[in-house]
RNA sequence: GCCCGGGUGGUGAAAUUGGUAGACACAAGGGAUUUAAAAUCCCUCGUCGGUAACGACGUGCCGGUUCAAGUCCGGCCCCGGGCACCA
């Protein structure tokens, strides 16, 4: 029991730690090598922009990586776990202007000091296949890639708008407009157009659709998520015919989803910027001023919503294509002009958007789909819309028709009068790849003097992105620089382009890259293929839309290519939740929340645990603002480091691993990361213990199995128990937690038992063992320098997993709950083989069900084999 | 508004196929050890009643199915996250 042997050895994770990391080094166990023979497994972790220093959130997420890895290792597969760096983007600039360095100077500097994070906490990389996307031999393969897409006819030249700042004279990405205005300059940010790049994703969003029922181990929720971002409808293209020529056009074409509803149209609803608006705007200044004030109208608010519906008559009308009426069309600010043709058919009985349009304007509502039965007493048009799909009504020759039956017939009468036919729409637009940003991948495209655009030929790629550079903080670099764009092409002078792509391109193929890098290709397929797709990704949920859809698309680019053979490029994903904090704040006199960091709090608890008052070292009190993400703005972070330095690297990911499953939020408590390090203490003090007996042996004793006691079997049973629920626990059900939890309760039973014989010893030896295998995928140093001091046969890392022994899982005895009425009344210890009729008898001899049954007649007895009676009785 | 999650002790959670609700851990309380403290170990710990045995109640709320419901079905309430004027 407690030993407190003075010799005993202290659980030092520093020196453990060292030991166990210089061992991995020496056996390379890590390097993953192709080999035909063995079967592969993938595992993939986000990479990390190498921002200066880890966070929590990259511990947890490469945590669960590393244990996931480790465990297929364990398990004989050939396993490759890589690591690199998303290392372009728009920090490197503002950290390189605040610090006076280049951005890549500042880069790799951060990335050197990340890697030593990574490697303190043990994580297992192959990092002889380390990338970092902001490296020529990296972004010289995407430059090539385009070009091909370029030659394809996937990319495109077009105007898109971007956010401009007219003092600085500059682009601005999103996050640097700070309530519409520029963040250094401070001014009025404005709209602006500029030619940029696009690739057709659109042109694969039907495969991208489909494929997502090849995705049945991705999180639901992020299969639906892209579904709805693919957005995908049916409908038809309607032609309006106008009345009066109108901005040059003699029609104006809608989409709808609800062709069914067309004799239910009262008005068209334009946007701002259709030419038939911008027409209307010459001759009216109040429609000019209008549309001024729709410009300025932000489309990204969440108010959107709940924003008023509003609009002005342009004074045009166009006549209905199947009634021949007149109707009016209205310039709508809820009308977008990037989907569909930038105009709707307006049915204000049966969209509420429309409803609440014609109510606010006293344009006709006319029902045109009859009610259900089961909405007949709610639905009322005259309160809001009904955009339920029903049988027609009012509807000339059509009504009665069903929703479908109305939909098809119309939408052919439509195509035979040449006004209509059926079509698919997407929400998802091309995706845009210019950025007018310095730190990134040069778009390896040239101009002539004509204004006309070349791909950049194979072999005068890569186009190289300077890095001794001075960064103003206004301009790019390589824009504020002609000599740079200079270059000719074919022998004829061109010009370069100076923007570079969205950090999305990168982060789009990383995954195939660390399969294969060969020097003179993208990709060598043999490689690629080995490996591909990724068997297990891992990562945060905020990719669930743009990065898992941008890598999904670029594998099928890389397909088509003949670059790889597989559709998709991740087969299961994991998405780990949010890492938690408490929050703390005080207001300043203008009453803006100042928030302090944790560590500078000191907090009074009630006897239930729950935090009464915070004050600061000063006395300053100050309030608990709850369990909150941690994040800089809300002062709550965790250094990872700090918790390394005191407690080691295995706390840190035992403490990760057990507070909480995967993909839920974990909540950051300092007494529960001690709570973590005292179990590894435990167990370190039980395998020194256990050493020290079997010196004292003289020798291993082996297990004798037919000879065990009752109580050793049980504990046996219990071992093995453990070694089964672990190995699903980690290998299937991914519930680490639990795993943890099992492991612990082994422990505890393991210190609880007498160790008097040698049987004693051996079966605690085998406890043991089991214990040090089991935890390693996420404990690896504490495991590995146990295993060598109790003599561990062959490699930890890469020897066998423990096999169940199923003969130690039978129970000769159960424990059988007997209930009266579905309530627990008695608990007996029966043999396992007792046949129902005995066991029920067992139970109505129960004194306690007696009881409970007196009085009562028994009507039914069920018995479930081996784990339950109940007895029904009234 | 729509789409996902979720609601279980003081707290994080567990209960995998409908079969003992609360494993494991944290916090709290009590005790041992110690000159003292730390560390360690032992005990208690859903609520109420009872010295105890045990009993009643208990998984957001209301109802249903079943011998049996945290789990399945119908309705409602609340919380968290994501998307959003997509025609």
């Amino acid at each position: 029991m407690a030993n407190t042997d003075q010799n005993e050895v202290q659980y030092n994770p520093q020196e453990v730690e060292k030991a166990a990391q210089s061992h991995w080094e020496e056996t390379q166990v890590f390097t993953a090598k192709q080999d035909d023979n063995r079967e592969k497994f993938y595992c993939m972790s986000m990479f990390p922009y190498p921002s200066g220093r880890l966070h929590m959130g990259h511990v947890r997420n490469y945590t669960i990586g590393d244990v996931v890895s480790r465990f297929h290792r364990m398990q004989g597969k050939n396993v490759l776990q890589p690591m690199g760096w998303d290392a372009f983007g728009l920090p490197a600039e503002n950290a390189a202007i605040d610090n006076k360095t280049a951005p890549a100077k500042w880069t790799y500097q951060n990335i050197e000091y990340m890697k030593t994070q990574l490697n303190s906490l043990g994580f297992g990389y192959d990092w002889s296949r380390e990338l970092a996307t902001c490296k020529q031999d990296y972004y010289r393969w995407e430059q090539w890639f385009f070009t091909r897409l370029f030659d394809k006819g996937l990319v495109y030249k077009k105007n898109a708008t971007v956010n401009w700042d007219p003092i600085d004279q500059t682009v601005l990405a999103n996050e640097q407009v700070i309530d519409g205005r520029g963040w250094r300059s401070g001014a009025e940010v404005e709209q602006k157009e500029i030619p940029q790049w696009f690739i057709k994703i659109t042109d694969y969003a039907d495969q991208l659709l489909a494929d997502l029922d090849k995705l049945s181990d991705w999180p639901q929720q992020v299969v639906t998520a892209q579904r709805n971002w693919i957005g995908r409808s049916e409908g038809v293209d309607v032609t309006f015919d106008l009345v009066t020529e109108t901005a040059g056009l003699t029609q104006v074409e809608v989409y709808t989803t609800r062709p069914d509803t067309l004799y239910g149209v009262s008005y068209l609803a334009v946007a701002a910027q259709h030419p038939i608006a911008l027409e209307a705007a010459k001759s009216t200044p109040e429609i000019a001023a209008f549309i001024e004030e729709c410009k300025n109208t932000k489309t990204t608010e969440a108010d959107m919503a709940t924003m008023e519906k509003k609009g002005m008559p342009t004074g045009v009308e166009v006549i209905h294509p199947l009634t021949g009426e007149k109707l009016p069309i209205w310039i709508a600010n809820f009308v977008l002009m990037s989907y569909g043709s930038g105009a709707v058919m307006s049915v204000p009985a049966h969209d509420q958007r429309d409803w609440e349009f014609a109510t606010k304007y006293d344009l006709p509502i006319l029902q045109v789909v009859e009610f259900k039965a089961e909405d007949a007493e709610t639905a009322n048009i005259k309160e809001s819309a009904y955009t339920e799909k029903s049988n027609l009504v009012n509807s000339g020759e059509y009504s009665g028709l069903s929703f479908q039956a109305g939909f098809d017939a119309i939408a052919e009468k439509l195509a035979s009068l040449g006004l209509g036919k059926k079509s698919t729409n997407y929400r998802l637009r091309d995706w845009g790849v210019s950025r007018q940003r310095y730190w990134g991948a040069p778009i390896p495209v040239v101009n002539d003097e004509a204004g006309n655009s070349y791909a950049v030929n194979a072999e005068d790629l890569p186009v190289v992105l300077p890095e001794d550079v001075v960064m103003d903080g206004v301009t790019s670099p390589i824009k504020a620089d002609p000599e740079w764009a200079k270059a000719t092409h074919n022998g004829m002078p061109v010009t370069r382009e100076t923007d570079t792509f969205d950090t999305f391109m990168e982060s789009s193929w990383y995954y195939a890259r660390y399969a294969s890098a060969p020097n003179d290709a993208m990709l060598n397929p043999n490689e690629a293929n080995y490996w591909l797709p990724v068997d297990q990704y891992i990562g945060g949920i905020e990719h669930a839309i743009l990065h898992l859809l941008y890598a999904r698309f670029f594998h099928k680019l890389l397909r088509d290519e003949g670059l790889v053979s597989s559709d998709e490029p991740f087969k299961k994903l994991l998405c780990q939740g949010m890492v938690l904090a408490d929050a703390f704040f005080n207001k300043d006199e203008k009453g803006k929340e100042i928030w302090h960091a944790p560590k500078d709090v000191t907090v009074e608890k009630d006897d239930k645990g729950r935090i009464v008052k915070a004050y600061l070292a000063d006395g300053t009190e100050v309030q608990h603002g709850g369990m909150i993400k941690m994040s800089k703005s809300k002062n709550n972070g965790i250094d990872p480091q700090s918790v390394i330095d005191i407690y080691g690297a295995d706390t840190i990911r035992l403490f990760t691993m057990f507070a909480a499953p995967p993909e839920q939020t974990l909540e950051w408590i300092d007494s529960g990361v001690e709570g973590s390090n005292r179990f590894l203490k435990r167990l370190w003090r039980l395998a020194h213990e256990h050493f020290s007996a079997c010196k004292e042996a003289g020798a291993v004793p082996s297990l004798q199995l037919d000879a065990l006691s009752k109580s050793q079997k049980a504990l046996r049973r219990e071992i093995h128990q453990t070694i089964e629920k672990v190995t699903d626990d980690i290998g299937r059900r991914q519930t680490f937690n639990t795993a943890v939890a099992k492991v612990m309760e082994l422990l505890n039973n393991l210190q609880k038992a007498s160790v008097e014989d040698d049987q004693d010893l051996a079966l605690q030896r085998e406890g043991i063992m089991a214990m040090i295998q089991l935890l390693n995928p996420i404990t690896p140093h504490i495991c590995e320098q146990l295993w060598h001091l109790l003599d561990g046969e062959g490699e930890l890392q890469t020897s066998a997993w423990p096999e169940v022994d199923k003969a130690a899982l039978v129970e000769d005895e159960k424990l059988i709950v007997v209930q009266v009425n579905g309530k627990v009344r008695a608990k007996m210890t029966l043999a396992a083989d007792i046949s129902s009729e005995d066991a029920q008898a067992a139970a109505l001899a129960q004194e306690n069900v007696q009881a409970f049954i007196e009085g009562k007649t028994v009507r039914k007895v069920i018995y479930i084999a081996g784990k339950l009676v109940n007895i029904v009785a009234n």
